[in-house]
Order: C-alpha cells, then structure tokens, then sequence
DNA sequence: ATGAAAGCGCTAACAC
DNA sequence: GTGTTAGCGCTTTCAT
C-alpha cells in the first residue's frame, strides 16, 4: 500500500504538520528532527499525493498542450521540445490535437481545467480563438506558441511569419523568379507569411498570380493536387511557395509526375524545415523555425507567469531563417 | 469563482450526498429531485473537482503514454490513434518519451502514478523493463503496443515482428536477391524481424551476411553511414532490409549520393510504412504496421482492465503487412 | 520548534 | 427517497 504522510508521521514519532513543513520548506524545523523524517520518506519510498495537494489549492505541476495534429512532424517536433524543457522544469503534459477546431479547442481547455492543470500553452491556431480569450480575461496562466495573436496581450513565442513570407519571396526573385504560385492553408499565420511575400514582389515590382486557392488541409496530397492545377494553368509558374513542408513535398511529387526537372525546370521553397525537408530527394530549401527555441522560450515563459513571477506579458518573436537546399535555381525563363 | 457541490446542494434545498447519487446515477433519487438537480448544475455550470473524486479512491480518467520518441514519425502517428480513441472513451493523456531509457521509463512511470492514472500505456521498448515487471505485478492496470514482451503476461497489441520479417525477405528474395544486409537497432522488436528474416533465408537455402552492426539510435544519418560502410565493403549487398522507414530513407540518400538507381542497382526496403514512405522518391517499398488499429485496440484493452470487466489477459498480434511501391526490383546480377 | 484541528470537494456507509 | 457524518491525504492557521 502507498504510504500517506501518517506513516511517515507516526514512524519518525512526530505530527503530519512537522512532516508538512519539513516537505515543503516551511516553518521552523530542527535540523534533527527535518533529517529524521528526511530519512523516513526515503525508507518508506513515500510521495505526497497530489490529488490530496492540488485541493488544498497548491499546483499540479502539470502543463496543458494544444496543437493542431501531433501527427504532423512540425508540431510533433515542437511538442518534443516542450516535452523536454517541461520535464525539466518538473512540469508534466497533457497534449490535445484539436485538428483547427474551436470546438474541441474548448472541449479540450475545460478538459484542463477540470484537471487543475497549472498553465496552458497553445499552438492550435483555431481563426475562432474566443477561447483562448476567454482564458486571458481570467488570467489564467497561457501562452501562445508557433502562433501570433496581435490583438491580444498573451505570453509569445512565435516566428516572425511576414518575415517568413518575405524571405521566401526574395530568395526566389532573386534567382530571377517573377511567375510564383502560392500553397496555403487559410489561417492567421499563412496570411502574415503571404502578406511578407506580396511585399516583396511589390518592391520588386512584380504583379502576383491571381489564381491563389487555399487547400482544405494540409497534406502532401493537397499539395500535389493544387499543384497539378497551377501546372495546367495557361501560364504556369516557374516558382511555387508552400507554407508548409508537407505542401512542398506534394508541390514536388506534381512536378515529377510530369516530367518536369527540380530545380531546373520549376523552384519550390517550403517552409518549417521539418525533417522531411532534408529526407526528400530533392532536399528542400525551405524556411526554418526553430522548435527548439520556440519550445524552450515558452515553457519559461508559461512556468514565471505560474509561478507569479512576472505580471507584464512578453512577446518574443523569432526570425525565421532561409534554407537553401536543392529545389530553388535559377529560373529558366 | 468555480461552484462546487455545495453551491448546487444549497441551490437546490438539498443535501450534497443527494447531488451525488445524481451525478453518479447511484441510489434513488425521485425524478423531481433529479431534475432540478440537473437545472441547478447546468445553470451554476458546474463541473465535479477531479481532484477531490480521485482522492476518494475513484478515477481520474487519466492514462499515461510511455514512448520511445514522438518526434519519430511511426510513434507520432501511434500517438495520434491513441489520443483520439482515448478521448473517443473518455480519458485524457500524459505522454512521455523515454528514448528507450530505463531510467527515464522508471521515472515518468512513478510520475504517472503519482498522478494518479488509471493506467499505462507502453509502447517504449527499453531492453531493460524492470519496471513495467513490476506494474504487472502490482497488478496495475498496463498493456503494451507495438511491442511484444512474450514472457509477461499483460494486455499487448503488437504486429508479428516475426513475420514482418519474414514477408520482408520472402519479397526480396522473390525478386532474385541473395546478398542482403540489415539497418537496425537492437531492440527485442527488431531482432524478431531478423529471426523472421534469417528464416526465409534458411528456407531458401541462402546464407546470410556476417557483417551485421546494429545502429545506435534510428536516424536517416544513422541508416545513411551504415549502408555507405555495406555499398563500400568487398561484397556489397544488392538489396538492404532496414528495419524502420527512417533508417530506410538513410539508405536510399547514401545509394543515391554513389549514383546507383533505385530500384535498378539496388532494392530497399523499410519497415513501419510511416507517411515519410510515400513522400520519399521514388517511394518506398515497406513492411506496414497499422497505427490505426495498434491504437484503437489497446486503448480498449486498458479500457476494460480499468473498468475491472475482464481479469485475463488478452494478447493480440495483428499481421504486418508488404506493401510493394518502388524501391525494390528485380536483382541486377 | 512543534502540534491540534479545521477544511479543501467529494463519496459512501448508515440512519431515518 | 433523502440526510448525517466520517474521512480520503494534505496544508495551514493558531496555539503552546
């Protein structure tokens, strides 16, 4: 049987208060009597139960995670990262895919909440994020990761995705691209990255296609399909920029399908730099987020607003950085 | 401020033992009172304290996830299947990888447990599982997944490494190959597809390669040095097994950076049929395990042994599946 | 420096 | 059919 803190109490032959505080650093102990029941937790293997803690109001050391498919590599490495750095901080998780959405985003927050958890970190970029304001409005301890929320003062992690966009964008009008074809999903952070890409053309004085559809989900099915479109087009582009690796991958099986040289023949830049991104054949250039500062930073940031350590809310925002692999060239005009 | 069950006693001019039986549907109740009980939970919009259920020795709903790397695409997928089948039933997850260390097993288990999970999940694989021993033992509710401990009693969904083995090297072999070399980690799971392998083999009267070395840790790298150190070797193999689609992938990038054709100059095949094998160029012949029903399977099996319906134990192995794509060809001899 | 006692929110005998 | 009461394991005043 689990021993409770009575065991430890009767065996060291003083009160469960004593136990209490000596566990929690609190009051005044004797140095002898704190290594006594130091000893006797350690021979009775016992661990305070944190139903019993967490009711008393303390904290539960544990983190609520939402991201939109932890099945994809993007999110399932950012989770990774959170998972480590949590860990290290003595923080455990609860990870939630809510697939963009904003019904099982708030099935999922009263989920946590219902399981005390001490904070929550958000990835899931639902466009209805009434929920997410909800919980801001009840300070509760959140933070938003992989995601920019403007109009929100919300703890932020996030990489800059106009910037993105506009990197991507240069990079390819440098090699002489002017025709290039847009792979997205219609959410907050694709349009940012889209409006960077505009700009660039615009100071580059180039008219953008006017054909852009936006994909249902993000797939490499998707990718190929509207690829394939763009293609057949009466004027095809000789660039095509996908918001997301997996997109890109697809954006590339359309190409060879039809017979067409990468990168000779047509550019395509990706954007995450997941690792399929250097598995492919060819590897991709594409535009790298770092997962492993943005998880790091996040976790932080989540465990000094629990922990009551800072009241202002912070906003970091990373640059993203351009990957050149092997699918851009020069364009062959 | 969140209600608790006294507010909605209070609310309704009863006793909290009455609001009780109706949440829990125990005792009798008249329908009167039921109904207004139910108005008045709705109304104050409250939700029972898990934490305070839990510490009168009921459950929390709360299955812990033991895995080796949720990075890694296969066990990202499983993941996934088992979040969504255990949402489907009602329990949130903890998800912890372990990178096949018995020490971090060790730890994130005693952490479930003092959490207070119904149950455990583990499809982490550590050579040394001591600890999972001893849950068995305890009687804790466990079931393992994708991995098959045949001398332990205990709820296991698994594919029959085996036989993925062994359909691995009937297919090679089908196509003319008598020199094949392994990619693998030497892990229980992969020396039964070696068994399975060496089976084929035998039956066909082929002898086996003798410079097998098994990688550290599964990665592209990893799977892409080994197969430059057999293609460079005096006798280098017309056909590699690598035992994860990863390691696969390694193997493809290291024959193609020498400038030998797949499937032409040399066949490869994987294992898991992870998404990465389809994306791949060309794509990837591989054996497939189903994520799908590896996960639907044994969270139904914790299921039941949580809910104390069933005391035996129940082991299921499903059949891996050859699924033939463009890796693998004819021997070139 | 230590302990008695109340109470966190809930459930389960047991009584009526 | 409904209520009284004790207690799950812990923390925290408030005494001493």
């Amino acid at each position: 049987m689990k021993s409770t803190i009575y065991d430890v109490a009767k065996k060291v032959g003083v009160s469960t208060t004593t136990v209490s505080k000596v566990i929690n650093n609190t009051g005044r102990i004797s140095e002898r009597t704190k290594k006594k029941v130091l000893e006797a937790i350690d021979e009775l293997n016992y661990k305070p139960n944190v139903m019993a803690t967490a009711l008393k109001g303390k904290l539960t050391s544990t983190i609520g995670l939402l991201i939109p498919d932890m099945a994809n590599p993007f999110f399932a490495d950012l989770s990774r990262r959170i998972e480590d750095e949590a860990h290290e901080l003595g923080y455990n998780l609860f990870i939630c895919s809510t697939d963009y959405d904003p019904k099982k985003e708030k099935k999922y927050i009263e989920l946590f909440k219902t399981k005390n958890v001490d904070g929550i970190i958000c990835a899931s970029g639902c466009e209805d994020y009434t929920s997410i304001v909800q919980l801001v409005k009840e300070n509760f301890p959140i933070g938003a990761v992989a995601r920019n929320y403007n109009n929100l003062e919300i703890d932020t992690v996030a990489t800059d995705d106009f910037m993105g966009g506009y990197k991507a964008a240069t990079h390819l009008i440098n090699l002489g691209h002017k025709n290039i074809a847009i792979l997205a999903k219609n959410v907050e952070s694709n349009r940012s990255r889209i409006n960077g890409f505009l700009q660039a053309l615009e100071e580059n004085k180039i008219k953008p296609r006017q054909d852009l559809n936006f994909v249902s989900s993000i797939s490499t099915e998707n990718g190929k399909k509207f690829t394939d479109k763009y293609l057949s087009s009466p004027n095809p582009p000789t660039a095509i920029f996908a918001l997301n690796d997996l997109l890109a991958v697809g954006a590339m099986q359309s190409a060879i399908e039809r017979g067409l040289s990468i990168p000779q023949d047509i550019s395509i830049i990706g954007y995450d730099d997941s690792f399929i991104a250097s598995i492919v054949i060819p590897s991709l250039t594409t535009i790298a987020q770092s997962t492993y500062t943005l998880g790091k930073q996040i976790v932080n940031l989540i465990d000094a607003q629990i922990k009551g350590e800072k009241q202002e809310r912070t906003r970091i925002l990373l640059s993203p950085q351009l990957v050149i692999r092997n699918t851009t060239a020069q364009a062959n005009l």
